[in-house]
RNA sequence: CGGGGCGUGGCGCAGCCUGGUUAGCGCGUUGGUCUGGGGGACCAAAGGUCGCGAGUUCGAAUCUCGCCGCCCCGACCA
């Protein structure tokens, strides 16, 4: 397959839109492979769907290996499917109406349209079911960013299992988790399975594939010796220990006047910021709680949320007044007739607590003693923590979210009534999984890990072809063959016969980072060689153009 | 939704503060000559509702108000 450049729809860029900060966004608008059309909304130009579609190909490829059949539910909907498990609420669902006025939805995710398809899933003969599809997602994203980074539309793969039990829920999701790692493997990207944290849908088991990249919205922790990884949102790491002061016998009192934050205090009392604790009281449903954390930790709003297995917020002003009877700077856990939820840092030692009363604090205060609290892990991990396997120091990466896997259970299939009669003539609901991956977000991550100053550097298995053949003026014969024998080989040529300068061909031919580009200038009319260079390396020979095909066999 | 920034030929920008004939510059595009292994030189040319709408003014890209769009930070986020 020979693709003539002259003939292409391939608009490069000399210079990157102002408004593209992303490596990944530069190189992509750049190299001609996408377009934007609107916030979080872009075209695939063809070299850019050419790499959408091989990457496609390979999840088609090893979702296939583990079962999965391919099909397809459309992307706008009833608004009485969202209704069924009660998703109509979801803010970032785009509402539109029909000409009749009747209310529909645009799919942001598929468990509702593959649940209903579930129900004429009869018997435990039938199971286990696994089904997906490629499919467009809209979603009215408060915030898209970074060209392809985050969309407000875009295709995804998702898969959805159907088990009869627990059991084969696990089996299958085991099956996913190892299929994304090929596949990510496969996409020539660097992507680790972490503990995700699932926030209010709660309780279930969600792992992410984070890739790490110089660009993203997650935060990948990573232990120094590569046997810990996590998001940032569920990382588990051990804080460094506390600076304490000589315990007290009892609590004492000190005025501090005047004094608001962790800092100001660490500094008017001359001790460190890890010897005090930090109050901050929220309310979650119509309980005001007090959560505690060390004064060097940051709290954790996801943990949080996932300890109280619902939304929170932080206490207004006039809650925080009423119940302890202090502003927000001298609060405490002494003395309150509030529920305590402490870090588990704080399990041990004493620490300079708020005494609710305004410019006043306690030294002294120890848990257990003085005031009683449930532990949690409800810290924010932060780099140069523990890892809590092997105690090595923690590193903090930002990184892009490429998957998701969940194990859904039985929500959906309860909603919809998608039973089915087990061995014993019972009837139970399917137990479901659902797993994500971003097709263009993958792309752009594999652009975040594989480029340098000069463009893209494409992994062989998915660039937009194998092969980028420069014809210099002149050797527009001997280009146009080795072309050929490159194709007769199997290879898919870019053949660049435009009518452009040396350097300029050259130049684009780095930015869009095709595995292998192949010379053909004057020097090739006296010997018949063309020059092969590897786009990684700029590793450079020269090989006859006879040779050309086993070269690349 | 809060904070900040931007909107002027295809791309990147200047002009705006301090209103005044034909709105400039670089790149790109078209035609031509020379050139030809890392974005070459010269000549000629095309291409603009200055985001949209009101207002102020004799006169608005420039000042005022409103709206829209885009980007970044935050909030939000399966």
């Amino acid at each position: 397959m020979i693709a003539r450049a002259s003939q292409l729809f391939l608009p490069t860029l000399r210079e990157p839109p102002a408004d593209a900060e992303a490596a990944s966004h530069q190189l992509l608008v750049r190299g001609g492979f996408i377009r934007q059309i609107g916030a979080g909304l872009w075209s695939f130009l063809p070299l850019g769907w050419r790499v959408h579609m091989r990457i496609e190909q390979i999840i088609r490829e090893e979702i296939n290996a583990i079962g999965g059949q391919e099909m397809r539910a459309p992307t706008l909907t009833p608004a009485e499917l969202w209704e069924t498990t009660g998703r109509i609420d979801v803010p970032i669902l785009f509402h539109l109406t029909d000409s009749g006025g009747r209310p529909f939805v645009l799919s942001w995710t598929h468990e509702e349209s593959m649940t209903f398809l579930a129900r004429e899933i009869q018997s435990y003969k039938q199971l286990p079911q696994v089904w997906y599809h490629f499919s467009t997602k809209d979603r009215d994203e408060p915030r898209p960013r970074g060209g392809l980074l985050r969309l407000r539309e875009f295709i995804m793969k998702d898969s959805y299992t159907f088990d009869a039990d627990v059991a084969g829920l696990d089996a299958a999701f085991d099956r996913h988790e190892k299929a994304y790692a090929r596949i990510f493997e496969r996409c020539g990207l660097e992507a680790y399975l972490v503990e995700a944290e699932s926030g209010v849908m709660g309780g279930k088991s969600s792992l992410g594939f984070l890739a790490p990249t110089g660009s993203g919205e997650n935060e990948l922790i990573r232990c120094e010796n590569s046997d810990y990884f996590a998001d940032v949102e569920a990382a588990r790491g051990k804080p460094r220990p506390a600076e304490l002061p000589e315990p007290l016998a009892a609590l004492e009192r000190v005025e501090t006047p005047g004094v608001g934050t962790i800092e100001e205090l660490a500094a008017f009392l001359g001790i460190a910021e890890s010897a005090t604790s930090k109050a901050l009281p929220v309310v979650t449903g119509d309980r005001l709680v007090l959560a505690l954390v060390r004064g060097d930790d940051r709290l954790s709003p996801e943990k949080l949320e996932t300890f109280f297995e619902r939304a929170f917020r932080p206490a207004t002003e006039g809650e925080i007044r009423a119940a302890f009877g202090a502003g927000g700077g001298s609060l405490g856990p002494v003395g309150v007739d509030v529920e305590v939820i402490a870090d588990e840092a704080l399990r041990e030692g004493q620490y300079v607590a708020g005494a609710n009363e305004d410019g006043w604090h306690l030294r002294g205060v120890e848990a257990g003693r003085d005031y009683e609290a449930t532990f949690a892990d409800i810290r924010q991990t932060v780099a140069g923590d523990a890892c809590p396997e092997c105690g090595g120091k923690l590193e903090i990466q930002t990184a892009i979210e490429v998957g998701h896997i969940f194990k859904l259970g039985t929500f959906h299939s309860e909603a919809f009534g998608a039973t089915f009669l087990d061995e014993d003539g019972r009837e139970k609901p399917l137990v479901m999984g659902s797993y994500g991956i971003g097709l263009a977000r993958t792309m752009a991550a594999i652009v975040e890990q594989s480029h340098d100053e000069n463009g893209i550097v494409w992994p062989s298995s998915v660039a937009p072809y194998d092969v980028h053949v420069v014809a210099l003026p002149g050797a527009e014969e001997i280009a146009t063959r080795a072309a050929e024998a490159l194709s007769a080989a199997g290879k898919s040529v870019l053949l660049d016969d435009r009518d452009q300068r040396a350097g300029e061909k050259f130049a684009d031919a780095d930015l869009i980072g095709c595995p292998i580009r192949v010379t053909a200038g004057k020097k090739s009319l006296e010997d018949g060689k063309v020059d092969v260079r590897d786009r990684a390396s700029g590793a450079e020979k020269r090989l006859d153009v006879a040779d050309l095909g086993k070269e690349f066999q």
